[in-house]
DNA sequence: ATATTGATTCAT
DNA sequence: TGAATCAATATA
């Protein structure tokens, strides 16, 4: 269908892929119904040049799924609670897109009954890397899947059109390489983690 | 603004 | 074996 997405547009430095994975939908094809949305914010990670990346000391078991190739999902967990999304990019370098936040699309309800009664609002299904992974029913179980060629349950699709009124900044929740600005969002959108 | 959560990592 | 780190969330 006309939303695959080709490997090459990953196989490239994140901090090209990350704005042209704004617009784009994530999926994943849940035992209990599809749930997915389209990615309205995004980080960039660039390995070994990039003190703020899981990857820029080398190899790790935890880091492992960051130096496969690109459309691979690496899905680690933060803060010892919650897991996070990220698209890895480039050539086996270690570079990823953390998917930050997503307007829900399929699944609202079993997003909501994923989240809880915290998540009142539709916004605060999955604005922010965790809350994502918690409404689709992301975990480290799908680490190291694939996104691209359908043999995960976790998939993403490419867009349909460019989105409107990206806003590009620095990254968030880093204590290193804090002035790089390797974020970008989409500036009119209600699911943005935070401005 | 602040308490809190627990896996991962690196240094003893 | 243990302390420090951490790409965050929930509550107020």
């Amino acid at each position: 269908m006309a939303r695959r997405l080709a490997r090459r547009t990953l196989a490239d430095d994140p901090r090209t892929v990350a704005p042209r994975l704004l617009g784009c939908t994530l999926v994943h094809d849940h035992p209990d119904g599809v749930r997915s949305g389209v990615i309205v914010e995004v980080e960039a990670y660039a390995g070994a040049e990039d003190p703020a990346a899981h990857t820029f000391r080398g190899p790790t078991p935890r880091n492992a799924a960051m130096f496969g190739r690109a459309g691979t999902l690496y899905v680690y967990r933060s803060y010892g609670i919650h897991w996070c999304a990220n698209v890895v990019c480039g050539d086996q370098d270690g570079t990823a897109v953390l998917v930050r936040a997503l307007a829900p699309v399929d699944g609202v309800e079993a997003m909501h009954a994923a989240r809880g009664p915290a998540a009142r609002r539709a916004r605060d299904l999955a604005s922010g890397p965790g809350k994502l992974c918690q409404a689709l029913g992301i975990t480290g179980d799908h680490d190291g899947t694939d996104l691209l060629d359908g043999s995960g349950p976790v998939r993403l699709l490419d867009r349909r059109r460019p989105p409107e009124g990206v806003v590009r900044t620095t990254r968030i929740g880093i204590s290193v390489a804090v002035d790089e600005p390797w974020r970008w969002y989409v500036g009119g959108d209600p699911n943005v983690s935070r401005r």
